[in-house]
RNA sequence: GGGCGAUUAGCUCAGUUGGUUAGAGCACCAGCUCGACAAGCUGGGGGUCAUAGGUUCGAGUCCUAUAUCGCCCA
C-alpha cells in the first residue's frame, strides 16, 4: 500500500507522465492497416512563427487543440494531430534583422543574402526547438515523429507545384501595384500587415498656378495635401466634374441625416448644411469653371519642379470639401492611383526602395523622406506658393513589422488571381460543407472572400520560399518550345515585352539556358501565408499521394483565433480545393483572444502578458489547461488581470500600464526590487525576476490537489480490496437494489457523461470545466466521498463502496484528462498499482486496464442510470444535512460538539430519508431524535426549512433566544414578500389564461411551497416567543 | 462611414427556444487542525442584469434608441 504525500507534485508527475507517453509514442497515428473501420480525427495545428516564444494565445490554441483531440482518441478515433511551426517570412527576418543591427550594426546587405539566410536558419533552429518543447510542456499529443515546418523540403515541393498549376493556369499575373512599402525592411507588406496610428501632423495648402489663363479663368488652383514632398511626383490636379450636382447630393445626404438624428446633433448638421449653402454661394461658380477647364484641357504649373499638368475632370476630388480641388500623385496615393488609372495619367514614382528620393525628384534627389518634405516646404514657401498651414491629427499607417511609417509605391508584383478560385471557398461555407463556430464568424469570412480581390504573394525579401519563376530575354517562343517542349514541370507565359517568364516546379531550373540565354531567377519570395495555406495537404504529403493523405484529408477541424480567419483559413479553404478538389478541413472553430485588465490584446512588446512557462512551472500545465479551457466561452475576448510577483516574499503588485514597461520594479511590501522582461542594464539582469502571474490559475492547481487528495482517500481505504469489475450495476434489478447514495452517484456519472460528451462536440470548453469541476468538487468529493466515510467504517458495507470510489473517481478522471492530462495520469498510475484489477462497463471486455488514461475507453454509463427520482431524494438528504449545518453556524456551535437534531416530515418523503439517518447523523454531526410527521421540537430548538421539511436542532440552552426571534422575524417576511407576488401572478386572470399549463402548475406548486413554509415559519416564531 | 461583439456581485465570467427567489470562481466576513485535502472544511454577506422606451400574462433573455468600450472592413 502506498502512501501518497499530501501535495501533488505536478512537476515530477510531468516528467514522468511525458515520459509514459513518449516511450508509447501513445501520441502516433499510422494510417488505417486494412480492415482497420475506425473513424479518423485529424487536426493541424496552426504552426506557430518561429519568431519568438510561444505566449498564452497559443497555450490556450493548443490546450483547446489538445482537448478535442485527447477526446476523440479516447473515443476510439484514429487521431492525427499534425504539428508544426512557420516560417513567418518577414516577422521572423525582421527580428534577426532588427538583433543584427542592433548587436552588430549590421544591415542585411553588409551580410548578404545567403549568409542572412543562414542566420535565420540558426535563429529558426533555437526557437523551433523551444516552441516544440513549450508544447510538449504543456502536454500537446501532437504526432511528434511528423513534425513540419513550413520551409521544409516537404513543404517546399508543395509550394512550387501549387505555384507552378496556378502559373500554368493563368492565374498568376505580373502587374504593377501600389504597395504598402516598408522602407525600414525594403518590402511590400500587405494590408493585414499594417496597422494605423494618429499622430499630430500638418495640412499645407498650396498654389499652383494655371498655365496662361484665358480671361475670367483663375490664376491659380490651391489643393492641400498632409504629404507635400508626394507633389514632386504629381501628374494632375483634378475637380469634380459636376461640382454643382456634387453639392446637392452632399446636403441631401446631410439633410437625411439630420432627420435621422437626435434633437442635440442637429446643431451640428444646421452648421454644415449652412456652410455647404455657404460653398454653393461662393465657392460653386469657380468649381464649374475650373471644371469646364479641365474639360478644355488646361494645364497648371507644377510648383518647384515647373511641369505642366493637366487639370482633369474626376469624383475623387469633392467639392464639398477644402478647395474643392486634389493633387494627384497616382504612384504614391491609392485614391490617386484610382484616378490615374481612370484618366490614364502618367504614373511617377519619386521613391527609390530605401524611401529616399529618386532622380525623377529632381533637385531633391538623394534626401530622405522627411528631409524632403522640409526642403519642399522652405522652397514653396520662399517661392511664394505656400498658402496656409494647418495642424491637423493624420490617421498614418505603419508597419505592423518594422513599426515605421508605411510609403504607398509603385512596385511590379505577382499576384493570384481570385475571381475563380474564390468560389468555391466561398461556396464551401456558404453551402454549409465547412461549419464555422460560432456562426457569426461566417458573414467576415464570406464578405472578405466576396471581394475576391487578387492575391499579392511577393514579398521582397530573403526568407521564405523563393517564387518559381525565372525570366529570359531575347528568345522566341519557339526556343522555349524547344529547350522545356516535353517537360510536364515548365510552363511560360510573355512578359508582354520582347521577354519570357518561365514557371516550374523544378528547382533545377536556373541552371539551363534557352537559347543560350540565361535564365534569371525572380529575386522575390512568397507571402508567407502562401505556404500556409497549403499547410494541411502539404503537411500529409501532397503532391505525393501518400497513405497519410488519403486517411487523413480532409482534416476533422480547425482550431484558430479570429485575426485570421481570412488571411489563413480563408485561403487554406481555396488552395486546398485548388490543389486537391476537397476542403482541408469539416469545421472551423474560432477561440477567443486573451486580454489585459484594461481590455488591451498581451503582447511582448507592450510587456503585458503572462508567459505560460511561468505558470507551467509555478502551477502546472493542469492549472494552466484548466483556467485556459475555462476561458474558451463563446462571447469573445476574455480579460485576463496580470500581478507581479515578488520572487523574494511571493506578494502580487497589480500589472498597471506604467509599471509593465519598467526594468525593476521595487516590491512595496518586503522593499526587495526585482527584475521584469525589459531589464537590460547589468545591474538589473542582477536581481532576480518577478514573474507575472494571474490569480485566474490557482483554481486550476487548486482543483489538481483537490483530485490528488481524493485519490489519497481512496487509496487509504483500498488496503485489502480486491478490484475486480464491479457487481451489481449491470442490471436495472441491481441497480435498483442499491442505497440510494450509490443510485445517485450512478445517475449523476452518467448524465454528467453525457454532457461531457455534448459539450466536446459543441466546442463548449468553458462549461466543459465547469460541469466537471462542480461534480468533482460539490458532488463526488463533498457529497458522495463524505458519506463513505461511515460505509467504510462497517465492514459488511466496505466492499460496495470501495467498489463505487473507484468507479467515480476512474470515471472522473478519463473525463477529465483531456483537459487535464498529467495530474489524471499521475493518479491513474497510482491507481493502476492499488487497483490494477478494476474495469469499466465501457471497457473492452477480457482486455488488461488500459496502461495509460490517455488511451482508456472514453466514459459510456448507460442511460438507464439516470434517475431524476434519486436526484430528487438526494437532494432533499442534502438539503436536511444544510439545515443542520446552518442552524449550527448561526448558533456558534463547535465543529466537535454534537447535537440532538429532529426532522418532521411527512410520512413518504420521512420514509425516504430513513435509509439515510446514519448519513445524515454523520455529516451534521447530530443525533437524529425524530424522523416523521409527528417529530418534535424540544423546548430549546433552533428550527429551519429545508425541502418540505422542518428541521429542529436541540441546543440545550445554547440557543440566542433574541438572535434567532430577530433572524426568523426577517427571514418571514421574506417568505410574505414572494407570497405576495406569486399570489398576484396567480390571480392574474391573463396570466392562468395564457400561460402553458406547465408554468402555472409549477407557480402553483411554488405558492403551496411557499404558504408551508411561512406557516412553519410562523409557528416557530411563535414557539419561540412564548419561550423568550 | 459599414459590419460584428460587449456592458450581469468588488474582480473575471456563466446564464439554452422568454417561465422558480439571477449563478460560479476569486476576493470579503465568521467559525474550524476530526486520518483525504488550510492549495482545505462549514456557514454567511454582496447584484435596479449600462440607460430609456417598446412587445408580452411574464424580459437578464426579444425589438428600438442612447451611452460607453472593443474588434474587423473601407
Amino acid at each position: 500500500m502506498h502512501e501518497l504525500p499530501k501535495h501533488y507534485d505536478h512537476r515530477a508527475a510531468q516528467a514522468r507522465c511525458r515520459q509514459l507517453w513518449d516511450a508509447a509514442r501513445a501520441w502516433h497515428a499510422e494510417p488505417p492497416a486494412p480492415g482497420d473501420r475506425r473513424p479518423v480525427y485529424a487536426v493541424v495545428i496552426p504552426p506557430p512563427n518561429v519568431t519568438g516564444a510561444l505566449h498564452l494565445g497559443h497555450a490556450l490554441n493548443n490546450t483547446l487543440q489538445d482537448v478535442l483531440v485527447r477526446t476523440r482518441r479516447m473515443q476510439g478515433f484514429l487521431t492525427l494531430w499534425m504539428p508544426g511551426t512557420d516560417h513567418a517570412g518577414i516577422a521572423t527576418q525582421a527580428v534577426v534583422e532588427r538583433r543584427l543591427l542592433e548587436e552588430e550594426k549590421l544591415s542585411r546587405h553588409d551580410l548578404g543574402r545567403e549568409r542572412l539566410v543562414d542566420r535565420i536558419w540558426a535563429w529558426k533552429q533555437q526557437y523551433e526547438k523551444r516552441i516544440l518543447g513549450q508544447l510538449r510542456d504543456l502536454g500537446a499529443s501532437c504526432d511528434w515523429d511528423r513534425t513540419r515546418f513550413t520551409l521544409d523540403e516537404q513543404c517546399a515541393a508543395a509550394v512550387r507545384e501549387a505555384f507552378f498549376r496556378l502559373f500554368r493556369k493563368g492565374l498568376v499575373r505580373r502587374g504593377k501595384r501600389l504597395v504598402n512599402w516598408d522602407t525600414f525592411l525594403q518590402t511590400a507588406v500587405s494590408d493585414d500587415e499594417v496597422f494605423h496610428e494618429e499622430v499630430k501632423g500638418h495640412f499645407w495648402h498650396i498654389r499652383y498656378d494655371v498655365i496662361e489663363p484665358h480671361a475670367g479663368e483663375p490664376a491659380s488652383v490651391t489643393v492641400a495635401t498632409t504629404r507635400p514632398e508626394t507633389l514632386l511626383g504629381d501628374t494632375a490636379v483634378a475637380v469634380h466634374p459636376f461640382p454643382a450636382t456634387a453639392l446637392a447630393a452632399a446636403e441631401a445626404a446631410l439633410r437625411e441625416k439630420r432627420a435621422a438624428a437626435s434633437a442635440k446633433d442637429h446643431a451640428e448638421i444646421d452648421a454644415a448644411l449652412e456652410e455647404l449653402a455657404q460653398r454653393r454661394r461662393d465657392l460653386l461658380p469657380h468649381l464649374e469653371t475650373l471644371a469646364a477647364m479641365a474639360g478644355a484641357g488646361r494645364q497648371v504649373r507644377l510648383p518647384l519642379l515647373g511641369r505642366a499638368i493637366p487639370l482633369v475632370a474626376d469624383e475623387w476630388a469633392k467639392p464639398e470639401l477644402g478647395s474643392g480641388c486634389v493633387k494627384i500623385t497616382p504612384a504614391h496615393d491609392p485614391n490617386d492611383y484610382d484616378v490615374g488609372r481612370r484618366r490614364s495619367l502618367p504614373m511617377v514614382n519619386i521613391l527609390n526602395p530605401d524611401g529616399t528620393l529618386n532622380a525623377e525628384a529632381g533637385p531633391y534627389r538623394g534626401l530622405t523622406i522627411r528631409k524632403a518634405r522640409e526642403k519642399v516646404v522652405a522652397d514653396l514657401e520662399a517661392a511664394g506658393q505656400l498658402l496656409q498651414v494647418e495642424d491637423r491629427v493624420i490617421d498614418l499607417a505603419h508597419s505592423d513589422r518594422s513599426k515605421t511609417p508605411i510609403e504607398p509605391y509603385l512596385a511590379d508584383q505577382w499576384f493570384i488571381r481570385m475571381d475563380e478560385l474564390a468560389q468555391p471557398a466561398l461556396d464551401a461555407v456558404t453551402g454549409g460543407q465547412i461549419r464555422i463556430v460560432p456562426e457569426r464568424y461566417a458573414n467576415s469570412y464570406v464578405d472578405w472572400l466576396s471581394e475576391k480581390r487578387d492575391w499579392p504573394v511577393s514579398r521582397q525579401l530573403w526568407w521564405g520560399h523563393r517564387i518559381p519563376i525565372w525570366h529570359v530575354a531575347g528568345v522566341s517562343e519557339a526556343d522555349l518550345r524547344g529547350a522545356f517542349g516535353g517537360r510536364e514541370t515548365v510552363a511560360w507565359r510573355s512578359d508582354a515585352s520582347d521577354g519570357w517568364f518561365v514557371c516550374s516546379s523544378d528547382e533545377s531550373l536556373g541552371i539551363e539556358t534557352v537559347a543560350g540565354r540565361p535564365l534569371e531567377r525572380d529575386p522575390d519570395v512568397l507571402d508567407t501565408w502562401f505556404s500556409s495555406a497549403l499547410w494541411p495537404h502539404s503537411t500529409l504529403g501532397w503532391p505525393v499521394q501518400t497513405a497519410e493523405l488519403a486517411a487523413f484529408y480532409p482534416t476533422s477541424a480547425l482550431v484558430t483565433s479570429r485575426d485570421i480567419l481570412t488571411l489563413w483559413v480563408a485561403r487554406m479553404v481555396i488552395m486546398g480545393v485548388f490543389d486537391t478538389g476537397e476542403i482541408p478541413f469539416h469545421e472551423v472553430y474560432i477561440h477567443p483572444k486573451i486580454l489585459d485588465r484594461y481590455g488591451e490584446t498581451m503582447s511582448k512588446s507592450k510587456g503585458n502578458g503572462v508567459d505560460p512557462v511561468d505558470v507551467i512551472d509555478a502551477l502546472g500545465a493542469d492549472a494552466l489547461r484548466f483556467a485556459l479551457a475555462g476561458m474558451a466561452t463563446e462571447t469573445q475576448d476574455v480579460r485576463m488581470p496580470v500581478d507581479f510577483q515578488c520572487p523574494a516574499c511571493g506578494h502580487l503588485i497589480e500589472q498597471t500600464v506604467q509599471n509593465r514597461v519598467k526594468p525593476r520594479i521595487e516590491c512595496p511590501k518586503c522593499r526587495e526590487p526585482f527584475r521584469t522582461q525589459w531589464a537590460s542594464a547589468d545591474a538589473d539582469l542582477a536581481l532576480a525576476r518577478g514573474p507575472a502571474v494571474s490569480e485566474k490559475f490557482e483554481a486550476g492547481r487548486n482543483f489538481s490537489n483537490k483530485l490528488w487528495n481524493a485519490t489519497r482517500f481512496v487509496l487509504m481505504h483500498l488496503e485489502g480490496h480486491d478490484a475486480r469489475p464491479l457487481a451489481g450495476i449491470s442490471s436495472a434489478a441491481e441497480v435498483a437494489s442499491l442505497p440510494l447514495e450509490d443510485r445517485w452517484l450512478l445517475s449523476r456519472l452518467a448524465s454528467v457523461s453525457r454532457d461531457a460528451t455534448r459539450l466536446v462536440d459543441d466546442y463548449k470548453f468553458a462549461e466543459l470545466a465547469r460541469l466537471l469541476y462542480a461534480f468533482a468538487w460539490d458532488e463526488y468529493c463533498s457529497a458522495y466521498l463524505e458519506l463513505c466515510k461511515a460505509r467504510l467504517a462497517d465492514p459488511g458495507r466496505r466492499g460496495q463502496a470501495r467498489g463505487m470510489l473507484l468507479l467515480g473517481l476512474d470515471t472522473l478522471l478519463r473525463l477529465l484528462h483531456p483537459i487535464m492530462p498529467f495530474v489524471t495520469e499521475e493518479i491513474w498510475q497510482h491507481l493502476a498499482a492499488a487497483a490494477g484489477g478494476r474495469r469499466m462497463p465501457w471497457d473492452a471486455s477480457g482486455s488488461p486496464l488500459p496502461a495509460s488514461v490517455m488511451v482508456a475507453a472514453w466514459p459510456r454509463p448507460p442511460e438507464a442510470w439516470i434517475d431524476p427520482d434519486t436526484e430528487t431524494r438526494f437532494g432533499t438528504f442534502l438539503a436536511v444535512v444544510a439545515a443542520i449545518r446552518e442552524i449550527r453556524a448561526r448558533q456558534n456551535v463547535p465543529p466537535k460538539t454534537r447535537v440532538t437534531a429532529a426532522v418532521r416530515a411527512p410520512a413518504g418523503l420521512a420514509a425516504l430519508l430513513e435509509p439515510m439517518r446514519p448519513s445524515i447523523e454523520s455529516m451534521a454531526a447530530a443525533d437524529l431524535a425524530g424522523l416523521g410527521p409527528d417529530a418534535v421540537a424540544s423546548p430549546s430548538a433552533a428550527t429551519a426549512a429545508a425541502a418540505g421539511c422542518e428541521v429542529f436542532v436541540d441546543l440545550a440552552g445554547l440557543v440566542d433566544v433574541a438572535a434567532e426571534i430577530s433572524r426568523l422575524t426577517k427571514e418571514n417576511e421574506k417568505t410574505e414578500g414572494f407570497l405576495a407576488a406569486k399570489r398576484a401572478k396567480l390571480a392574474n386572470e391573463s396570466f392562468t389564461s395564457r400561460a402553458p399549463e406547465g408554468v402555472i402548475a409549477k407557480e402553483r406548486a411554488q405558492l403551496a411551497e411557499l404558504e408551508d413554509r411561512l406557516a412553519k415559519g410562523r409557528a416557530a416564531l411563535d414557539d419561540l416567543r412564548r419561550r423568550g
